[in-house]
DNA sequence: ATGTATGCAAACCATTTGCAATGAC
DNA sequence: GTCATTGCAAATGGTTTGCATACAT
């Protein structure tokens, strides 16, 4: 959960970008853009879609593909794809600096790393290009699955 | 194209991972993998099955999939997901150093650089974790679709 | 001879699209 | 009143799965 400023904050900017626009204020954008503000971490249009109804506010898949869209258009959303066959994962864009993901290739388990492996100075270098925001993929194998592979492997190596 | 000696290296480091985990050697997993490593920059399931094609060798998409999945294992394939609805996109892993991409949320396209923005030394900091290979997104508006976006909301303005 | 790998077709499922009903302007 | 937005249902398309056949061991 986030603070009261920055979920003020978040609001004013959307309706700025909703006027100038000139896209509809409707009550589902709204809602949309505040419950996202009250989930820490990540989320999926699936998890997002039960959380909202469990708050007791209906709305169509449609209308949240719609809304994310804008959202993520305005810059208040972060999407990540970190696999294929999975669906994709959102997090709001602020007051969750942290964008490093280490992704385990066997599980699909994903931690985030709060030390940013880098600097925003050098983002600056890239030309020819407005930076929007960025995302660390860092791929391998976690400590759990790291043993179950060993497990295996002697297992191959003794038949 | 990658010079021989690379091409010859990835043979024998799959042909090692193959034996060791009881896997077949069959002329379909070799011709795939000396395929993608005749390939420079990307490339998805359906340009890499044309691409096969055209070569004369035809193998079936499942198969395709399959040896996909063994070669990302033994990490000479690294594999990339840049948005929901496209298809993932693939790059061998050796004889292509660069791992920093820069996409446009607007047109899609996928831009590379070579100035990789992090160190190697950096990654060995991740406690309990295998780093088998990683990559940096860093999305953003291109100069032409930032022109297109100055215009439209020129024209918004006008109204 | 055995069982893994291939190839085809069908299934899957997150996302997109088409369209009638609703409601913001 | 007009037309963008919502919500439902159907379509889409990359990927996965099931199963009979082929072939590496």
């Amino acid at each position: 959960m986030v603070n009261e400023k920055i979920r003020k904050q978040v609001k004013d900017d959307f309706t700025e970008y909703l006027t100038l626009r000139k896209h509809r204020k409707t009550s589902e954008r709204y809602a949309i853009l505040d419950h996202i503000y009250s989930i820490d971490g990540h989320f999926n249009m699936d998890s997002l879609y039960n959380s909202m109804l469990e708050a007791c506010f209906r709305v169509s898949r449609s209308t949240l593909y719609n809304t994310i869209e804008l959202l993520l258009d305005c810059g208040l959303v972060v999407k990540h794809q970190f696999g294929a066959g999975t669906a994709a994962q959102y997090e709001r864009a602020y007051g969750n600096e942290n964008h490093d993901h280490i992704i385990c290739v066997d599980c699909g388990e994903v931690r985030e790393t709060s030390n940013n492996l880098i600097s925003e100075d050098q983002l600056k270098k890239i030309r020819k290009f407005t930076v929007s925001y960025y995302s660390m993929y860092i791929y391998g194998v976690c400590s759990k699955c790291s043993y179950a592979r060993r497990m295996k492997l002697n297992r191959l190596r003794r038949k």
